[in-house]
RNA sequence: GCUCCCGUAGUUUAAUGGAUAGAACAGAAGACUUCUAAUCUUCUAAUGCAGGUUCGAUUCCUGCCGGGGGCACCA
């Protein structure tokens, strides 16, 4: 619609003198109540006339109206001159038809089409504990890979993990002296113990032995890095994500220095001892790639990382998400593999998300200030039972609904703003069940269905033809939602979708407030009825795009 | 010091260069014999400062102030 209307007016302005209109747009007004598209063209091009913006408005308006399209029902002037259009409630019945039919699929478009698309998040540390930042990397990089999978890309879903080096030795360490600790307490103690220069010393032993795979350490190593692991899996079923390809850091190592070696004298230069790359040619800065004791960094095993991801799954793109905080990092990393392999960095593209903070400042594992998922999925879901223990519900459900409510709202607290922002995690402050929050959303959904069961009950017919009423603005939010899907894809910003929904559910919780839908001595019922079950069906499908569990009642 | 990002009601925040800056929380007042009140209705309240570009700036540019990240062998 959005293109014909452009394509009417261009043809519009030629007809009125403009020779090459070349800078047309038409939205969606801000406020509903100026209509459903809008053009501020007569703004635009009132200088090249002798006119006031709302005199060539006036006129562009007469010749619109001579051939104005079937689906739009009215033209208006506003403002400095912004020519607003409505839709006919004719079009917007047979979009609300057009939603029910499609269910599950409606919102879906093809702009990735097929392009192969690997996706890198949440990237936890075994041997450490799983906190809430990387909860916000999960729950960002999977609302990003269910919306561009939804957009018609073909996603793969990796994680990538650190098992090797300092923080892992630290945690060896810590277990060898205490070996009833947890790992993530034996991890502390070694971390607070090496400001002893002695104890230092045997940590930086003990990860000299890791990387050489020592016998001695293999059993124990090999014990932590599977309860790790099976206890991250525990938190991605939770959290309804799954990973189709885990890389770790201990198989990056070798190919990356290797990597590095063959560019060095092209790329890189040796600085002090190390093998370093000068970013500074580039507007960055310098970083290390191989250290004096010749052990590949983060950074070279960064490279060669783009290459396994490739040979795993020859991929059209390549995201990685990370927190803001490798930004930097990042470029130089970027523009080093775009020296050595310019196909893959052209393909790659890194996504950065804000930090979770405490208000008391930084998360640190190392003096166990920290939140853990675990801990705060938990806490967040007493709160919610406490809610529901008196609803009329079987234990069961009871137990799944504050499981669903509970990752709801945490999800929905990450993903309400723009991703870019740091959110200061404040339990009472950043987690609601009320207004903007994610059980309202999941609240509204189950409101609707339950309106649709009564409406069964009483064999209210759904007829999306009867044009008794004058559409409501419910309506003419609800076509809009695939434009939605398609702006949250391209831009990898899953809050759109968030925003959108809220908006959507607010319109809705008015409506089922004043009037009354289902009531079989209402001609209307039935449209009414017909609105929720578009309403439903749209709420549903974004809260699937967000990660966010849709329970069917609460 | 260099560099990148960010400053919107009391708080958390939205706004492809557009119209009266939109929500939510908190505060004040109201609405359940009704399809679930995790809801709805009404009110109070905001673009850090100073310039510039533009018909039009929260948005773009410059400077300042404030906050955060990064800046050599950690990941």
């Amino acid at each position: 619609m959005k293109k014909e209307l452009k394509n009417l007016i261009e043809e519009m302005l030629k007809k009125v003198g403009i020779q090459n209109p070349t800078n047309v747009s038409v939205e969606h007004p801000a406020d509903l109540s100026y209509g459903d598209y809008s053009s501020n063209v007569a703004l635009v091009y009132s200088k090249e006339f002798a006119m006031s913006s709302n005199d060539l408005a006036l006129k562009l308006v007469s010749e619109l109206e001579k051939e104005r399209l079937p689906e739009i029902e009215k033209i208006e002037i506003a403002g400095r001159g912004f020519i607003n259009f409505s839709l006919a409630s004719s079009f917007l019945s047979k979009t609300i038809a057009g939603i029910n039919k499609n269910g599950d699929t409606y919102g879906k478009t093809n702009i990735f089409n097929k392009e192969k698309t690997i996706v890198e998040y949440t990237d936890p540390n075994p041997f450490k504990e799983f906190h809430i930042g990387h909860l916000m990397s999960n729950t960002i990089g999977e609302a990003i890979s269910r919306v561009i999978e939804y957009n018609g890309a073909e996603v793969k879903r990796a994680c990538y993990q650190g098992d090797v080096g300092l923080h892992v030795a630290k945690a060896v360490w810590g277990k060898l002296k205490n070996p009833d600790a947890s790992w993530g307490e034996a991890y502390a103690l070694g971390a607070i113990s090496q400001a002893d220069a002695r104890i230092k010393a045997e940590i930086i032993d003990i990860n000299q032995k890791i990387y050489e795979k020592d016998p001695s350490l293999f059993l124990l190593y090999g014990e932590g890095k599977k309860e790790s692991l099976e206890k991250f899996e525990e938190i991605y079923k939770r959290l309804e994500t799954h990973f189709d390809y885990y890389f770790f850091e201990s198989d990056t190592g070798k190919f990356g220095k290797k990597l590095v070696e063959k560019y060095k004298e092209k790329i890189f230069e040796k600085s002090e001892g190390a093998v370093v790359f000068k970013g500074e040619k580039y507007g960055l800065h310098t970083r290390v790639f191989i250290n004096s004791q010749g052990l590949p960094t983060y950074e070279a095993k960064e490279l060669d990382l783009a290459k396994i991801k490739y040979e795993k799954y020859p991929y059209d793109k390549s995201i990685v998400v990370t927190a803001n905080e490798v930004n930097e990092y990042f470029k130089v990393v970027h523009k080093a593999l775009e020296l050595m392999f310019p196909d893959l960095a052209k393909k790659t593209i890194h996504i950065s998300h804000g930090m979770l903070r405490l208000p008391e400042g930084k998360m640190s594992s190392r003096t166990g200030k920290v939140i853990t998922a675990e801990s705060l999925i938990g806490e967040v879901k007493e709160r919610i039972k406490e809610k529901v223990s008196d609803r009329k519900l079987t234990e069961e459900e009871k137990e799944k609904i504050s499981e669903q409510v509970a990752i709801g709202a945490i999800k929905y607290s990450i993903l309400k703003q723009t991703s870019g922002k740091d959110i200061i995690f404040d339990f009472d402050k950043s987690l609601s069940f009320e207004g903007d929050s994610g059980p309202y959303l999941q609240y509204t959904h189950t409101r609707a269905l339950s309106v649709l069961n009564k409406a069964k009950e009483e064999k209210i017919p759904q007829n999306t033809y009867l044009e008794v009423r004058l559409p409501s603005n419910i309506e003419r939010l609800l076509y809009r939602f695939p434009e939605i899907v398609e702006r949250a894809g391209r831009e990898y910003e899953p809050h759109y979708i968030t925003t959108y929904l809220m908006e959507l559910a607010g319109l809705f919780n008015s409506f089922y407030a004043k009037e009354k839908i289902v009531d079989s001595s209402d001609p209307q019922s039935p449209y009414k009825v017909t609105i929720t079950n578009a309403v439903a069906i749209v709420l549903k499908n974004g809260l699937a795009l967000l990660g966010i569990p849709a329970p069917e009642k609460m």
